[in-house]
DNA sequence: GTGAAAGCGCTAACAG
DNA sequence: CTGTTAGCGCTTTCAC
């Protein structure tokens, strides 16, 4: 296989048209509209623009006169090696790109990993639109993306005055769960969180550390713990909350470790992601601890992994989040964003799925009235 | 958090300019040259920026203007959820990721699945460059970003002219396979293999299908079988060779079945991949078939699982490799194409692990001289 | 069916 | 430090 020699100057539709006698215009259409020309006509324009080597309309050009660049650009502060090796961000990453794939649009990755605090990417991004996934509320990037002009759609974020959301109803979903672990009789409760915050913190997570995180997901879901188990009598202070800055299995159990170290009483275990639980799960089997029997764990997401161990957890369909997204980006009904007010959101169905990690306390303290 | 309304027409480099009283170039300094303005008239042009809601020069202009897109294009000719979820895939994919977040450059995967046989997408990507991978040698896409004016890294693919090229030698990588299991004996053997072509065949490859194959790395390693075995007076055409088009653990077991079945008198499975190789071990346990006593199996890659279940495979660095293609497009010795010749090749090492899947043959049959 | 004119929004010399 | 001048390469009315 060979290719045409490229060190002369690079032909443009110009230099073709004059090579040809013919108008921009005609060779323009050759390529964009076939039936505006005879279709001879149209054969020797591409024939000459072959022997020129003219590779066709140049897209950036053509970018910035139809106003359209056929990509939308993916907002991810968060390493790649994160993106690629996490399932949940996977599955998220999958939906988009299958979105994507569909309306035969490109899927930008900007570089935005933590640390790059050049929001410049951002800007010089020559994309139609934007997905965020898995950004704090307060990054840069962020605000960065909100003032372009082009439609954007948050994935797991809170709402945004103008931006479309998907996402699950985190609230809801971490209720059910909190409800399922009060119901079989858990009182005394630890709890395994993902980062709260870009400041790495590995450990105890503060009242004020919570109701302060910039992960909207995370907020949302300790939000919801405390309000059920507030209901019930447990007061949220006293319940230990443990944080970890990276997320992997080992950081789950050694998250776990360090909390039932501090906090042997403990009956249950509850994990606000998959792979912070089966790190737990480790752990305990480490410790020699039956699970459910002497400690109930508890996950969030339906990986896997998770569904494989077995463990409670809530469901969520990251493939479908991902491809909700990518749709309501690509094929919305885009109206003419006369209409300031009229953001679209999309609340998808979490399911709880009670595993064979979850079960009464040990020692059943129910509380029962009367001697 | 809320946003400036956009109904009216956007504010361009031009219309903040004139509401400034300064020129255009000034306005565009602000941005791009801070340096060269006062400090005080800066921030006034950024002042009036953000209350006109002017999100800054916008990128499809200045791409076209300066020439840079800040994007390089991944060709992949598969679904995506393939690439999403095949270990090396994935270690490429993350190699390359890797690689452009290193230099601050966007990274866009292209539409380009199978069966899209619509190749203006990559016409109207406005990238810098475009890295393809994983894609046969036949596929009109490849020839479509072969014609585009950019730099080209292939990964995986052979040589074409003017193109910068990575990949492992896949042909001695197999050839010392090879080597090991014809050391250990074995002269009775059968091939699973990947894919040849964008055409399905599920079952046996002949010696044609093997010699069109499209997939160059397939082709190479069955090459270097077939060379090596010949040379210990084993006739290739009597080794039956199983193709399958899709690659997961499943098919990997199924074309054992398929092989097995055909040939029982077969004492060594070596397959193109790990994940057939994972299939296959699985097959065998299923069968009975204790490994390495009764059959010896050998993959490709070194991904974790086959190193978890300790299969003697080549091992490949995917990661390096995406990374080295990244690289090699983003910063290379971008001599001003003057030397149409000097394409750029980076060959990657690999490694044969000798794992616990072989060994000599159940019933030595040594080649004895005399009685 | 074909062409002429008018920019899309920006940056890069180069002069002042 | 600031402005003037020229486009980058293309598409798109709107006449012919």
């Amino acid at each position: 296989m060979s290719r045409p020699i490229r060190t002369r100057r690079q032909a443009t539709l110009a230099s073709l048209a004059a090579e040809l006698g013919v108008s921009r215009t005609t060779v323009s259409n050759a390529y964009n509209r076939p039936d505006q020309l005879s279709p001879e006509l149209r054969r020797r324009v591409l024939e000459t623009a072959r022997q020129l080597g003219y590779p066709g309309p140049d897209p950036v050009a053509r970018s910035l006169r139809t106003r359209k660049a056929g990509a939308v650009g993916l907002l991810l502060t968060e390493n790649l090696s994160y993106a690629f090796r996490d399932p949940v961000a996977l599955g998220v990453l999958e939906g988009i790109a299958l979105a994507c794939e569909d309306s035969g649009t490109g899927l930008q990755l900007l570089p935005a990993g933590p640390g790059n605090e050049d929001v410049s990417t951002v800007h010089k991004a020559g994309v139609d639109g934007f997905i965020v996934y898995s950004v704090p509320d307060d990054d840069p990037h962020l605000s960065g993306v909100l003032q372009r002009p082009v439609p954007t759609v948050i994935i797991d974020q809170p709402l945004i005055d103008g931006v479309d959301r998907v996402g699950p109803d985190d609230a809801a979903a971490m209720t059910a769960m909190a409800n399922h672990v009060v119901e079989l009789g858990h009182r005394s409760i630890g709890i395994l969180c993902m980062r709260l915050s870009q400041d790495r913190n590995d450990g105890p997570a503060s009242m004020l550390r919570q109701h302060q995180a910039h992960y909207h997901t995370q907020r949302t879901r300790l939000d919801a713990l405390a309000t059920t188990f507030g209901n019930v009598g447990v007061e949220w202070s006293t319940v230990p909350v443990i944080e970890r800055f990276d997320h992997t299995v080992a950081d789950g159990a050694t998250a776990a470790a360090e909390l039932l170290d501090a906090n042997p009483e403990v009956t249950a275990l509850i994990c606000t992601s998959d792979i912070l639980a089966l790190g737990a799960l480790e752990e305990a089997h480490r410790r020699g601890l039956r699970v459910p029997a002497d400690l109930t764990i508890t996950g969030f997401d339906g990986i896997a992994d998770a569904q494989r161990a077995g463990l409670t957890t809530v469901h969520q369909p990251v493939q479908d989040k991902g491809h909700a997204a990518g749709s309501l980006l690509l094929n919305p009904i885009r109206k003419t964003s006369t209409v300031p007010g009229s953001t679209q959101v999309i609340t998808l169905d979490t399911e709880l799925k009670i595993g064979t990690t979850s079960a009464q306390p040990r020692t059943t303290e129910q509380h029962w009235f009367g001697p």
